[in-house]
DNA sequence: CGGTAAACGAGACGGTACGTCGTGTCTTTGA
DNA sequence: TCAAAGACACGACGTACCGTCTCGTTTACCG
């Protein structure tokens, strides 16, 4: 019976708790079971919440696993700027080795297969976690051509590729372990093709 | 009452057309729809197959899928043996970003993703379709080494790994698209670098 | 600590707009679609009114279709006095043959429904609805025993049964239409039975 | 892969205590609770059935509940022969009666009104419940004629309107008990009428 | 005239039930 | 023995309303 043209929040603000309660579930859930352990009903059980609340804020179980899995993936530990930028890069790679070793890994895999199948999620993954990562790459090697450790390299988007791509080749196809030995034996094999 | 237990077959035998038409329609369900349209009663309707019988030949949905997957996915076309065995990789390595980027490319992404959740079938594929992309590049990189075009590398298992992965990193991120160029690009980088 | 309970409104008075338009709005509801339609949603929407602002008025959705049925069927045209009461009552009852065969009359048979599972609903609708009629019919009745017209009956509310059962039987069971030929047998039947 | 032109059943036949168990569950139900206590859900529980194999026999809860309430109000006593037909009219409307003023008569309520939302319903109600009581009076009305018991009335539909009528009505609106002296006027009062 | 109390809209939230889909198993009949 | 048809329990889906609540805003009255 009156006008509402109130700017900001309108009706009852959304209990912070609830968020959060819900993507905790979802990650917990994602640990162990994986990408099918993940479904809305085990969700609300495990948070305490009614399944009509999941869907007021996701549309979907692989939108929660992924909001999950993207709000816990933090960002990488920058590396520390004291040491050599080439140094600083094998050691961000050792974290991302470590990280895709550790049980953690099996959701990254399940993130990545999640994706295939929702445009939406490809994306949100792409922008978020990929990028985040080639992103922190991509710093340290601009850095490494500045101080002229490496030859600049002709495409730096295709060096990013040639770093992570045997990463997560490794990850998925789970053929071979993803140690730090790997790792080293990656970038010493990519660096001077650059 | 009952007479010789024929060594081989008893009773009625299995109508070789029924695994054709169940295969057959999963292929094509996961063409169109990806891997979540690849249902048993999908698969059921579309081979004019019941249910049961389907569970007879495979243990569940994504098994069927994979194995219409592997059963397409024929072996890659050999390389040409009179050319140099490095164009020959390059042309295989072509082929190869040509299946990733045409629409079947999708059942490729959408297999690494079953093969996430399933042992089983993260073994056929890495046994089937993993392998025999991989073998058939070992033995160009091997001719290439006998043939003294490339320096042996300590590594032949991790060369493989600079090659494939960032094509299925590619693939399953979709932040770039597949191109030739990009193969060029990438043997080019990864070539030298052994 | 607290003062005199101000006997009459405290506070923002309610705007008697909202009530009306509540109550149309289920009116409305309730002739297309029936009682099933009568949601307190649908109301709110068709209303522009809030939901919690309908609970401050009724307690459930039946009883906001029980009061806009009630409102609706004001009371009934009052037969004329000029006529015998014998013409009147029957006059009285082709208006309601009339009614119940009208598409409102569905409104009725939903009213009746409604009121089997509530008791608070029932009481309304036997005081309001039925009583109107009944008292109506009550009253040609009696004058028509004070004119000798009938024979004065042992029981008043078994001859107000007779009339009006068979009217609401046919209403609820739809096994025959209720015509005005109808309502004229009916008393034709039922004045000498008396 | 082979045609299937078999006449008869085909496939796994229906185990006959699932109907027989759904049905006893809602009858449970519909007596206690009344009709809004007729869920799917609940049904499910009580009978220790699955809910889609629910909507394989019927498609939704009042349907159900319509089928458990016909199944459940049988065959009406029929009359002895023995007496005059008149008093065996009077016998079976007293039973009538009784099953209205019986808890059970609840039920007959809550049918009805389920009746007035589906035609589907409304149409089994009629010619499954009302039709048996209608049939089972008209044949006693006849036989009433045939002796000369009563005179020959213009319309027997009317008369059974006239007897069944305000049972229901009284039923329905609850306004007045349904007593056996409620009947003996009802009938005293119509007889002559006819 | 300014404080207070209620009316009101918006929307969050926990519930309950819905009707549907797919799963994997089992039980028949028929080839 | 294979195969088709279909019954069945199970689990999850996504949706619809429910009734309650917590806000922010508005509007009257009353001291």
């Amino acid at each position: 019976m009156s006008q509402a043209p109130s700017p900001a929040s309108r009706g009852r603000p959304r209990d912070p708790r609830t968020r959060t309660a819900i993507l905790t579930a979802a990650r917990a859930l994602l640990d162990n079971g994986g990408l099918t352990a993940v479904t809305i009903e085990a969700i609300a059980a495990k948070a305490g919440v009614s399944r009509p609340t999941i869907y007021r804020y996701w549309p979907n179980a692989p939108a929660v696993a992924m909001a999950a899995f993207l709000e816990a993936s933090g960002a990488p530990a920058a590396g520390k700027t004291s040491r050599s930028p080439l140094a600083a890069l094998r050691a961000q790679l050792h974290a991302v080795a470590d990280a895709f070793a550790a049980p953690g890994g099996r959701s990254v895999a399940a993130m990545v297969a999640a994706a295939q199948s929702e445009t939406e999620l490809a994306k949100a993954f792409r922008n978020e976690f990929i990028a985040r990562n080639r992103d922190a790459a991509r710093l340290m090697l601009e850095r490494c051509i500045a101080e002229q450790l490496v030859f600049p390299p002709a495409d730096i988007d295709l060096a990013l590729d040639l770093i992570f791509g045997p990463l997560f080749y490794r990850l998925l196809m789970g053929h071979a372990p993803i140690t730090r030995g790997f790792v080293d034996q990656l970038l010493d094999a990519v660096v001077p093709a650059l």
